[in-house]
DNA sequence: GGCTTCACG
DNA sequence: ACGTACGTGAAGCCT
């Protein structure tokens, strides 16, 4: 019989460091647990036992041993990512059945040392798993160690029996507390004897056996004349090292091996656990489903599918769906199929190559006002719809966002994750419905039919699980009024997309050509040599070691040689400015001209793609490609504006926000000072630089406005004086200076910035003034970086999530208005604080007006919305 | 696929 | 004593 012990406290830290951090959507870090698990079974497969148990330290002022005070007082505390976890872990060891001891005093080591003991005496053979050396003192016949280490997220555990212990050591696993009796060992605060190292205590060990023996024969040992002094000084010392070292083997513990044989996970405790920690993966191993737990799944098991083939069906249907509150669809990419599932149990089929003729008057009536549909990524259904001509009407509900606002730094919102983490089902691959020909192999289609089916259900049973949810957070208005309605006005957007000049981007790249070809041959001249200027580790081999520039700054693998660093050299060599200038045209030849000029489409104009669910803020992303970061704040890249333009006739109108992130850090930091500053129309970054330098305003400098500006933005970031200082160029004391000055002036920001860190550590979320939500795990952090990161954030996501509710919102308002009032106008981009709109040359005033409007009346802040409006014929044009 | 750099708000 | 601003996406190098 076996029986495996495990060093919980050594395992767990294991685990901690050697996983990489995972949290739950509501920011609860899981990561030693899981792994913890992961470990566990790993050593179950390979050792089988008939008996498990796992040992825990229990902190306790006694110690091991009493006259020693200072004995591991220097052992750090756990971390708090940790320390939240350990009840976790204990709840889940209850739940799978496995004993686990802790004893007040007692380490686990002095816990498994019984256990092996009690093993021994009853002639069971015992495997003890730990991270820890310690333990190996107690391998012997009967005991085994497998010392466990992670290395790059692989768990390795070495299997260590006596024989493998004197191979590695060179004396057997009982002298091991002889051997640290005389070296010591500083990771536990053991002494060990003064000036004996590991080799000579190895020697000594192998000559004399124990600590006692050495001391016995003391006066017949070959000793070097030193260490015999060190050790006839150090006797004291080594008894005492060895008693610390030796771990207890008679704890006072009720147990017996068969207290521990293996039983049968309790999975009506287990379930909800792991629901709790999202452990999908591991409910599968352990065979834990709602059945099995007891616990019944609302519309649970597999859909009841008809496949629609006459006119009747499809009627039938239509009524269906009318009936019911909302519908779920599932779609195929290329709209030739949908599962429609109305009540949660039924899902219908419908397929264009089963229906022929009457497919297409179906989606006509399905997607109009008359059904109330939910669906997964509504934009791009939307988007579907509207390019094949059909409506896209009465959409009630999206999974994937309602996911997103949920826990916004998910990542991922596929519905595959959704299901497994919200409704505990795997969905099956998606593959099977969605390959090219999966309706229309010759003989069996069950299979597509099934899964295409499941992921209609999926979508139906997740919203009952999502809608309450963002009911409860509040975040119903945002979700109804915001996000939901927006998905239309993008999808219009991307389907409208952005008209570019092909000849003048052509042309201009041709002139940066010019330029790139200059400034790399007077590179490769003042080099001495040729070389790939864009690789970053060249350019810092010829910078730094060949012509011997001092090295500003180290990245990970090498040299900086970002622009910062070269700006700082600029005075030193001639090849540096030709570096920067190389830089700058690469940049806007490869990203800009050519890379835009890949994605015009044979409509002349550019459709990116607006991200709805990535931003962690609340923003939209854009990408493929990438249209919220065309160059603007140099003369050359600003050029390349000129080549986004409207139609013929037409011209754009660009209008954006002023100073929005200040005025809601006025507004909701309530400061009335800096409402005052608003409302009084005056500079605000002039205005704070006559605060900081106390100055009267019309004395005021550029530089001094451009350096509290820095100050300004850096407020909004959460700063500190170090990188306001690195940021304007003064001295870490002068930007102290001017924060103080700052926050004498604007009390009512310092209250909040105070205020709203506080309320975040107790929530573990801020929020903005529409309630979208961010989790701040971070803030439990003992890592002073991690912790430092989650203030900045708070104090950040409110200002950036709420400019960005606002101008959703506005967006919202202005496409709906520009429909009733403008119908020739369409939206074509928002970069974050700007809306562009693209409209016939005579409608240019209306729609200024009506865009300046929208964007201002959107709330009523208490430092009030400002936005500028200017139209032109191209985008550098349009630019007030 | 990770790293560095750089474009934007 | 820490190591230093929030949020993105794309290109190019290099392993």
């Amino acid at each position: 019989m076996k029986l495996m012990v495990i060093d919980g406290n050594s395992i767990v830290n294991r685990a901690y460091y050697g996983v990489r951090p995972l949290s739950t959507r509501d920011g609860l870090y899981t990561h030693a647990v899981y792994g913890f698990l992961t470990i566990m079974q790993k050593l179950l497969d390979e050792e089988t036992p008939d008996a498990l148990c796992v040992a825990f330290d229990l902190k306790q002022p006694t110690f091991r041993h009493l006259e020693f005070d200072g004995y591991k007082a220097k052992r750090k505390e756990m971390p708090e990512e940790l320390a939240v976890q350990m009840p976790v872990l204990k709840e889940v060891l209850d739940a799978l059945r496995i004993p686990r001891y802790e004893l007040g005093g007692y380490e686990a080591d002095d816990l498994i040392g019984t256990i092996s003991e009690r093993c021994k005496q009853e002639n069971w053979d015992c495997v003890i798993v730990t991270g820890d050396k310690d333990s190996l003192q107690l391998i012997s016949d009967h005991v085994r160690v497998r010392l466990v280490s992670t290395r790059m997220g692989q768990t390795l555990a070495k299997d260590m029996d006596s024989a493998a212990f004197q191979e590695e050591y060179g004396f057997p696993p009982e002298r091991m507390v002889d051997f640290k009796g005389l070296m010591g060992d500083p990771s536990d605060n053991i002494p060990g004897v003064a000036g004996v190292g590991e080799k000579t205590a190895l020697d000594l060990v192998c000559r004399c056996g124990s600590v006692e023996g050495l001391y016995e024969r003391f006066d017949q040992l070959e000793l070097k004349p030193g260490l015999r002094k060190k050790l006839a000084a150090g006797r004291e010392q080594a008894e005492l090292s060895k008693r610390l070292a030796t771990i207890c083997r008679d704890v006072p513990l009720a147990f017996s091996p068969e207290d521990a044989i293996r039983r049968e996970p309790d999975k009506q405790a287990l379930y909800p656990i792991f629901l709790r920690l999202e452990f999908s993966k591991l409910m599968d191993r352990y065979g834990l489903s709602p059945q099995s737990a007891g616990v019944s799944e609302d519309g649970g098991g597999e859909p009841e599918i008809h496949l629609a083939e006459t006119g009747e069906d499809l009627d039938a249907l239509l009524k269906r769906c009318k009936a019911a509150p909302w519908a779920a669809v599932c779609w195929l990419s290329s709209l030739d199929a949908l599962a429609i599932c109305a009540d949660g149990r039924r899902v219908d089929l419908v397929l264009q190559s089963r229906l022929g003729d009457r497919y297409h008057p179906f989606l006509l009536e399905f997607f109009g006002g008359g059904v109330q549909k939910i669906a997964h990524e509504v934009k791009e259904l939307t988007g579907r719809l509207l390019g094949e001509g059909l409506p896209a009407e009465g959409f009630a509900f999206d999974t994937a966002l309602a996911a997103y606002l949920l826990a916004p730094t998910e990542g991922s919102y596929a519905l595959e994750r959704l299901s497994l983490s919200y409704l505990n089902a795997q969905l099956p691959a998606a593959a099977l419905w969605q390959a090219e020909d999966a309706f229309t192999v010759l003989g069996d289609t069950s299979k597509a039919f099934g899964a295409f089916a499941a992921y209609a259900k999926a979508i139906w049973t997740l919203c009952t699980v999502l809608e309450p949810q963002i009911k409860e957070l509040g975040m119903d208005v945002l979700y109804r009024t915001v996000e939901l309605p927006l998905c239309r006005v993008l999808a219009e957007m991307e389907r409208t997309g952005f008209r570019v000049d092909r000849k003048e981007l052509k042309k201009f790249g041709e002139t940066l050509s010019v330029g790139i070809e200059d400034a790399e041959h007077r590179i490769y001249e003042m080099a001495g040599t040729e070389f790939n200027i864009n690789s970053t580790r060249q350019l810092g081999d010829i910078l730094f070691d060949k012509i011997g520039l001092p090295p500003v700054k180290k990245t990970k693998t090498g040299y900086s040689t970002n622009a910062e660093v070269l700006e700082k050299l600029k005075g030193r060599h001639p090849i540096i400015s030709a570096i920067l200038e190389y830089r700058q045209l690469a940049k806007l030849k490869s990203t800009y001209v050519d890379g835009l000029f890949k994605v015009i489409a044979p409509d002349g104009r550019i459709h990116t793609s607006f991200q709805m669910t990535v931003t962690a803020t609340g923003r939209l992303s854009s990408a493929e490609p990438n249209l919220q970061n065309i160059p603007v704040r140099t003369r050359l890249g600003k050029e390349m504006r000129r080549m986004f333009l409207a139609e013929e006739g037409k011209v754009l109108v660009d209008a954006d926000y002023s100073q929005i992130e200040l005025r809601i850090l006025a507004h909701i930091a309530d400061d009335k000072a800096m409402q005052n500053a608003f409302r009084s129309g005056v500079d605000i970054h002039t205005m704070t630089a006559s605060q900081v330098f106390g100055v009267p305003l019309e004395r005021v400098t550029s530089s001094m406005r451009s350096s509290a500006k820095a100050v300004n933005f850096g407020i909004v970031y959460g700063i500190s004086e170090f990188s306001l200082a690195q940021d304007i160029g003064v001295t870490r004391v002068e930007a102290k200076r001017y924060m103080e000055h700052y926050f004498e002036k604007y009390a009512g920001v310092r209250a909040y910035m105070k205020e709203i860190v506080g309320r975040a550590r107790r929530d573990g979320y801020v929020t903005t003034l529409m309630n979208r939500r961010r989790y701040l795990p971070e803030l439990a952090s003992s890592n002073f970086n991690t912790r430092s990161f989650g203030e900045r954030v708070a104090l950040n996501m409110p200002i950036q999530g709420t400019a960005a509710d606002i101008i959703k919102l506005a967006m919202v308002r202005v496409h709906e208005r520009l429909r009733r009032e403008q119908p020739a106008a369409r939206l074509v981009l928002q970069v974050h604080d700007e809306l562009l709109v693209e409209c016939p040359k005579e409608d240019a005033e209306a729609v200024v007006a009506l865009l300046k409007e929208e964007m201002e009346g959107v709330m009523a802040l208490s430092a009030p919305l400002v936005a500028e409006a200017a139209s032109g014929k191209t985008w550098y044009d349009a630019k007030s």
